[in-house]
DNA sequence: GCTTTACCTCAAGCTAGCTTGAGGTTTTAT
DNA sequence: ATAAAACCTCAAGCTAGCTTGAGGTAAAGC
């Protein structure tokens, strides 16, 4: 095999990911590959790095639709180069503080909650907004009265 | 309807929660009902309480199943007093501390990353150890010569 | 040349935490 | 008394991110 090519067994093991995974993210649009004579997938080194964007970003909580998109604005879909990583990482950043911003306010608002311990839905401040943030999930509605 | 009784809507609208999550709850053995004689639930306001402290964990990131076995700990499976609470709370509470910790970690891996753009799977800090305290996943592992 | 290993596609399965729907009963309101 | 609203059970569906399996082809090793 042309060592210019790389299988899709070849990547597996140099990205520590299975076949499949490398089969599923071709489906979803985050790699792409070329097809020898016999319709096997073919890659370009390229796609060690690709993959290694996505591993880093999925790591910091992006998910693979948003990788997805963020593939997609950079020129001709193009893997990303050292200036793109600098600039979509950055972005991830944020995403990171702010997910770290929020389990500190929950953390903190927790620790009066301990204390307190009325979990009131009305009152306590463990159900109180902001939660837009959390990973999904509308949390409570604040409805009627309460004395649970 | 003795008002000493709620009916699963009425617990369903105090706590913010749909029908259907009660009945699940149910099912994994989180809250438990006494039926009436039309074979309705019927709840005691305990489970208010009882809905209110399974949020509360849930935001800080606890499963249901750990938030089962934790009210399994108590005393006759009761509903958590304000010690049960506090216990659990804790317990809870140095989780998130760790979560915490742990995207800190990553966060500060990160702007090493930024600027290095390496993202070798063999030397690039991103991909290094302590991932046990990620969500799941097991990380990639290294494996071959890196050259991505 | 033959065997083993790697690869292919497509469909279905898995986990968590629920939601939705079908088909039927009970309670409540008028 | 009747109609609407709430309830019941059970099965299937949903999302994300994959994995597994079946049934078949291609490539690699000896």
């Amino acid at each position: 095999m042309d060592h210019h090519e790389l299988s899709v067994g070849a990547v597996a093991k140099r990205c520590g990911v299975k076949v499949s995974t490398l089969h599923y993210y071709e489906n979803k649009g985050l790699i792409h590959s070329l097809r020898n004579a016999g319709n096997q997938r073919r890659y370009r080194k390229e796609v060690l790095r690709r993959v290694a964007v996505i591993k880093a970003a999925q790591k910091v909580g992006v998910t693979l639709e948003e990788i997805r998109q963020a593939f997609a604005t950079l020129p001709d879909n193009r893997t990303p180069t050292l200036e793109d990583w600098q600039h979509l990482s950055s972005l991830w950043q944020e995403n990171l503080n702010e997910r770290i911003a929020y389990l500190e306010r929950l953390r903190d608002r927790l620790t009066g909650c301990i204390g307190c311990g009325c979990l009131s839905m009305k009152n306590c401040p463990m159900y109180n907004e902001d939660d837009r943030l959390a990973q999904k999930g509308d949390g409570p509605v604040l409805l009627d009265h309460d004395d649970a």
